[in-house]
DNA sequence: TTCCTCATGTAATCAGTTACATGATTAA
DNA sequence: TTAATCATGTAACTGATTACATGAGGAA
């Protein structure tokens, strides 16, 4: 899967690990997220494979970098994935869940206090689509007007995720409710 | 995780691997889901660990059975970790949003058939949230009436479940509507 | 002088998935 | 006779996390 993030990225134009970590902590993240180390490895694979090629740029002062760009075969993969349709859900892990599941026999105020805490959570969250992931969009289509067609897929993702986070506030709120209310 | 999940039904009551993984079907599956292998070789080193212990019953005519029970290690072990709250957010992982995010030069009508086949399968588990899961809940309620509070976290992660549905049905709505309109 | 950013990697481990493997009973 | 249910396991592999490791430049 991170496979084809990298390579959705490395379609816009080249790219070092670290810029693509950076890419994906401020996008995909929020519904895919992956660890510099993973980033790296993986680019590594991807070359092997063909599907990327790189080169490693000296410089003086700064660390160097490796530059990656996507190779035709890598835009061919990139592209057939896209176009066989997933015929499955997503499957879903929310440890919350869990806890919230086994909680029956757990003291109700320490549970509330655990429904608080994500409660803040999950403002934060909502609040970081609002103020830094929808200006960065907009930004990227300021300077690059080419990416509007792209930034209007991007913000449908950063709706989704501002949905799950007011759905699962209202969530939280009701089910403190509930607790109170045993 | 999934240890935690086997502890949590074994407090219930005790169970074989087959049982477990009919328990979690049922219900943690659609938060947090796990194959029968996982189970199997996660009870393993559960007794390893003291975690549980089992006894294994010959049974005449139907296959035999590993009958798992949690001891006291195990119940402690169960209440620490429900004790030691969450401070983060469970991190998403969505293909489907991962698809959606690059679907900029992607052929609207292939974007919206997706769009729509996703909207199928959502409504359908919508459907298995309403009159699956939550007959199970009421009948389980009803052969042991013990089980009443437990039912209420039970019910309160069900609700989310469908919030969930609910939240990514209009979303698909919205999407569509948009990507139409480009 | 301490922390942050830039920049890249390896190694060890853990969690989870897929595939392989067996075999009896019962219902359609 | 075919498929589903009951029942338990092992093995191989992949994907992902955590820890280890280095080092320069610039800002506070």
């Amino acid at each position: 899967m991170i496979k084809f993030i990298l390579l959705g990225f490395l379609n816009y134009g080249q790219m070092t690990g670290y810029d693509l970590k950076q890419a994906i902590d401020n996008s995909t993240a929020h519904f895919w997220h992956a660890h510099h180390s993973q980033i790296y490895t993986t680019l590594r694979d991807m070359e092997k494979e063909g599907l990327v090629t790189s080169q490693f740029i000296k410089e003086s002062g700064q660390p160097d970098r490796r530059v990656y760009t996507i190779s035709e075969p890598g835009k061919q993969s990139l592209g057939s994935w896209l176009d066989q349709p997933m015929t499955e859900m997503s499957p879903i892990k929310e440890e919350f869940l869990v806890r919230i599941f086994f909680s029956g026999q757990r003291d109700p105020q320490k549970v509330i206090s655990e429904l608080l805490l994500q409660r803040e959570l999950h403002q934060r969250q909502r609040a970081v689509y609002h103020s830094i992931l929808h200006p960065i969009i907009e930004k990227n289509v300021e300077i690059m007007p080419g990416l509007a067609r792209e930034a209007e897929f991007w913000h449908a993702t950063l709706q989704m995720g501002i949905g799950y986070e007011e759905m699962y506030l209202e969530w939280i709120t009701r089910t403190i409710e509930k607790i109170e209310g045993l």
